[in-house]
DNA sequence: GTTCCGCATGAATCGATAG
DNA sequence: ACTATCGATTCATGCGGAA
């Protein structure tokens, strides 16, 4: 199957203005956290994040199908020795823009970053928070299940030598007892924990998660040919683990240098490039480029 | 060490106004969720839930320490197949009443309840949110230091491996530094996340949660001969742990099925029995019973 | 004594049915 | 229309009895 990725060089916020409505099927991204990235982003003072992100996220329920997903992936940092609480302002904040708030994934972090402090632990969980605009949207849960405990495997010892053998040689047959049975006695559905470790070798963005975060829910929330968004593409992780498994993709990243990193990393036949040329006077002229 | 274990009938907000000030080392507790347990606590509404919470929390601040915990276990619950947003209102109401919201621990339960939604997946996983009067508070991590689990090992024979083709710039700076100390550790400070199975098959006292987590919460907070107060004591759990690391415990229990369940498991002679009987025409009449 | 196996039991949630 | 109740779905855990 052939896809394409598109990625802009700008603010979400505004490229997305030239989006048309209803044509997203997943959005996955990780924005700056507030005061985190200084270096890189500015930085967000804790504040003004709410009123910050909103107007993206006023623009991303806009293009998103009724029938997609929002996954935010995000987590409260450390201030004077309290957690802030603009997350929870943020949530409150996007169900009165019309988001409904499905759902809270944990994310486990099996090697979070080693430290200590006097007063607090590792911080060894992020939240990836799910929205929806709609209480109808579409689920692939077969796509990410998982074996089963140990337990089951004793359960399986139950059956005899000859009933396996069997249900082997009827594989395919679709007639007699039905495969998808013992599928699911060997694979259960997940739950909203998921236990990633961190990928350490990813140094040229500094927020980086490992690409297993973004391909299970892309799996999850969407299937080949289907369009994922990243507003916030950083290294350009979902785009990459999106075109991968055969979903389109759309990146929007405000700083040149990562712009240029994602660049060089996408296969070039599936690139789509925009750049938004605000030199030429105009700042609604895009260039699109076609690379190869 | 001898300790006591004082438990009370009645509605919390209510008792523990006639208790000093300043005197509670750790809150821990696990109140009714929101429409939970209907049968035994009436259920309260997730749009009034706040208002029932903040006159308890009012009276858990004044008698808390200033050294001292508070860890409050609740997780929102579903309705109309959105995530309601209760337990957020909550922690910015109580931050405005003066609390400090220090963390917030997660509780992953490895054994959560089955089932299968077209929506929505098992939830694995409750909040355990860490309130504090002051930036300050008593905090002992040697007590739950846990082994090193076979990722560590099997990570530490990576990185010694890696270490000798001086590969420790990728993981990043402070981690490369430190493998030798890791090497020769045995144990290693735990994170904010835990994982712990309900138990579910202890028909003598249907825990809500495991003994592990108050356990876990008293080591780390407090030490032998400090106070743990359970206002929503159930079936005593908490009370119960504290008796066995040598903490003086409190607990006060509105049910009065569950005050007589937990009088009866309590060892006698630690045993200090309240009873509020409003029948001698004095709510304020408390008798006290010292058992054997 | 160990190990193995059967089984009840959860701070659940949805959709259909009933009042 | 709106709320209350009920059945169906599903899986890790630890106890108790058996081999």
């Amino acid at each position: 199957m052939e896809v394409k990725t598109d990625i802009f060089l700008g603010d979400c916020k505004d490229i997305l203005k030239d989006f048309p409505e209803n044509s997203i099927d997943l959005i996955f991204t990780s924005p700056p956290y507030a005061d985190q990235r200084k270096k890189t982003y500015g930085g967000i003072h804790p504040d003004t994040y709410v009123e910050w992100f909103l107007p993206a996220s006023e623009q991303l329920l806009r293009v998103l199908k009724p029938t997609g997903t929002f996954i935010l992936n995000i987590k409260e940092k450390v201030l004077n020795g309290e957690r802030s609480t603009y997350v929870m302002e943020l949530i409150l904040a996007m169900r009165k823009q019309g988001w409904f708030w499905t759902e809270e994934f944990i994310w486990h972090k099996k090697n979070c970053y080693p430290g200590k402090w006097p007063n607090r632990f590792r911080d060894a969980w992020e939240r990836l928070l799910q929205f929806n605009k709609d209480k109808k949207f579409h689920m692939y849960q077969e796509e990410v299940m998982v074996p089963m405990g140990d337990w089951a495997k004793t359960r399986l010892k139950k059956l005899s030598y000859t009933d396996q053998r069997r249900d082997e040689s009827r594989v395919g047959s679709g007639f007699g007892k039905n495969i998808s049975n013992w599928v699911k006695r060997e694979n259960a559905y997940p739950t909203n924990v998921l236990h990633l470790a961190t990928e350490c070798n990813n140094k040229n963005h500094s927020a980086a998660f490992p690409e297993g975060l973004p391909e299970w829910f892309i799996k999850l929330f969407t299937k080949r040919g289907d369009t994922v968004l990243d507003p916030f593409m950083g290294s350009g992780t979902t785009n990459i683990v999106a075109q991968r498994l055969d979903r389109n993709s759309v990146g929007i990243e405000i700083v040149p240098e990562y712009f240029e990193m994602v660049k060089a990393q996408i296969e070039p036949s599936k690139l789509m490039l925009f750049d938004k040329r605000e030199d030429y006077g105009n700042a609604s002229i895009r260039r699109r480029y076609a690379v190869r």
